[in-house]
DNA sequence: GTCGGATTTGACCAACTGGTCAAAGTCAAG
DNA sequence: CTTGACTTTGACCAGTTGGTCAAATCCGAC
């Protein structure tokens, strides 16, 4: 790998307002990037591919973002926060039952809807987030001390069934984004029958049984 | 990639029964494979580091398995077999309750004892899992499939609340792995705390909850 | 229409990577 | 201690890949 020099070179779009053609050119980077990370993974991407898949050639791609990890990194940060909406969306003043399982739900739908997202962040997490490790014990760890601690005040008073707040968020996502993830298997193993199908009623149903108070 | 000729070169060790040599370096080999694999992936495993890693030269570790891709796939197919084990033991004949919750517990084990096998296997199958298929297809779709009827057996039959067999079984799958696979985010949003302390208490309630009958 | 900045590209480059080969070194059975 | 099979390795090779550069082309504001 040549190493990054950096020096002269292209000036390199001005981060003055983008031309109609930068705004258009991004974003099909990002989607093609999108497209190519999260089914190979970082390394197992190449810069051809995505170029490909966005309609320009290589220098031309380079030309937007100085390397492939930068257009990695900005595609990560790009997604991450709509990524963590539905759990932000947990409201501390709701009916705490329908609000724990209308998360549920709003993360399955995620999931159908982005399996790709999810594929991406599983990718970089499965091999140990290099490139994630700094957003994930800031931004996200944050928003799950805060809405853990909210889950505990629903436990202590008696309108969730008690268990251990953290756990339960890790098993929404675990349960949800498994179905993204995991797709093949899933798909390969239920035959003709679409996972998405039962997934919901299954979830609705596993969480209230695990949560319903007493 | 240079083209595969394999048409005259090394005479590559024979089938014959191997020699203490054979059977030290293979065996190096393999853990090594599983080291690298699990934490990059086939793409971004290379085959120089899988050799320095067996303490071995790259000539010479071509020299017991024809390829890259032959290290892969004799490493899958030693260890698919082991990491079915938990579900194979699933016994139709025990009571429902306690077997279910046992096969949660056995999987968590696994997770927590071998975590290098989930990644890899997690890394092959969010990539669509091109060199898994044919496994997926067959030997593991039999065995749900046979574990599915007998579930479905023990719900019909009021021994366990009723609920979707398949999609059971895949959210065990998934709340056991992802503490393997998602190791580094799991921890890093635990903290000090070890995740696999409460993991064990907390997956038994959720499933007493999901499974004890009326 | 013209002109300066924004875009685009063909030709390259150096590092990396999977794999090959012939020669050299080792080992164990006779 | 020989000898033939088994192991090991240094030197290579070709294809891939991330990235660079100078020159050419395009575009929109004046």
């Amino acid at each position: 790998m040549p190493r990054q020099s950096r020096t002269k070179n292209a000036p390199m779009p001005k981060d003055r307002s983008p031309t109609r053609i930068q705004k258009k050119n991004r974003a099909a980077i990002l989607e093609a990037a999108l497209e190519v990370f999260s089914a190979h993974g970082f390394r197992g991407a190449t810069v051809d591919q995505i170029a490909t898949e966005a309609g320009l050639s290589k220098p031309n791609l380079l030309y937007y973002f100085p390397s492939k990890e930068a257009i990695f990194t900005a595609l990560l940060s790009e997604l991450l926060d709509t990524w963590l909406d539905p759990l932000r969306a947990l409201d501390p003043d709701g009916e705490p039952l329908e609000e724990m399982l209308a998360y549920v739900q709003r993360k399955l739908q995620m999931s159908q809807d982005f399996p790709r997202e999810s594929r991406l962040f599983a990718n970089e997490i499965v091999q140990g987030a290099p490139r994630m490790l700094e957003a994930l014990s800031t931004d996200l760890k944050d928003l799950v001390e805060e809405k853990a601690t909210v889950i505990d005040g629903w436990m202590s008073a008696g309108k969730l069934k008690p268990s251990h707040p953290k756990h339960l968020i890790f098993s929404i996502w675990s349960l949800t984004q498994h179905y993204a993830d995991f797709d093949v298997q899933v798909r390969t193993l239920m035959g003709k029958e679409d996972p998405f199908d039962a997934a919901p009623a299954f979830l609705d149903t596993f969480y209230r049984r695990m949560l319903t108070p007493a």
